[in-house]
DNA sequence: CTTGAAAAGACTAAAAT
DNA sequence: ATTTTAGTCTTTTCAAG
């Protein structure tokens, strides 16, 4: 891992659809060289996967909100229960004001209620309290 | 924007790499037919960007935290400020207990508390309240 | 809008340095 | 680990249904 692979990264996060060629060119590679450092980036789990950013306004969902869980148990066995929820998004264990934190994003407000409502079914879920993004700034990829 | 437009979403989110044949094949289509329907995806912004998802473990991004910033003013300046901090990684107006939430990933705690001296010096920040993610349960696109 | 085919270009693998 | 080369597959374009 030096500065060259740090480039591939940073150019591939990018374009992910740029040719090895073009790749190799900017890092002073061949594109054979630039595709084997890039295939083993993917072997070492570095480059978990090629995907494409959506605009998730565009597919009907409008509303973004972080909800705070609080759970009077471990909730170690929480995950796959929120993982079954489709609207999360993100599901962390946190320290400080509650237990976990999801972002979960819905088409609108009534159906934020309705996987609110979801969540506390969750085992373990003792409450929820819901933050609501009424402006994303940004969202982006971090160099 | 049908079901079939939909699919394409969702396969190419699971795996951008795919041949428009293989594409096509899967949601019936001819491989000219799927290509030229995420041609016009691309063009009209549902698609944003074909990218690369990276594991920020590997990249020495151990660390994730949210951060609640109190403003005293109106803040809708602050958005430069926030880019302006590479670790910075969202930042979202919100409706609730702050005016500001922020996703940060640094690479240790010692780091974390760099950034949050750098949050405090941007126009109109009174306060922060950190909340520091302690295990990711999951983080992943939707459907 | 969809199909099918042709040309250009990219990927993959292998041998050599 | 990188370069180069050759073969194969894919992307991209375009004419026609």
């Amino acid at each position: 891992m030096d500065d060259i692979d740090r480039m591939l990264i940073g150019l591939l996060q990018e374009d992910a659809t740029q040719s090895y060629a073009a790749l190799g060119q900017a890092v002073g590679l061949s594109s054979g060289a630039a595709h084997e450092r890039v295939r083993k980036l993917r072997e070492r789990g570095v480059i978990r996967r090629t995907t494409i950013e959506v605009d998730q306004a565009a597919l009907g969902r409008a509303v973004t909100a972080y909800v705070l869980v609080d759970g009077g148990s471990w909730m170690g066995d929480s995950a796959e229960g929120l993982a079954g929820i489709p609207e999360v998004e993100e599901a962390h264990v946190i320290a400080g004001p509650a237990s976990v934190l999801l972002k979960v994003r819905t088409a609108g407000p009534r159906e934020l209620q309705d996987v609110l409502r979801r969540v506390f079914q969750v085992d373990g879920v003792t409450g929820t309290q819901t933050v609501i993004v009424l402006e994303t700034f940004f969202e982006r990829t971090l160099k």
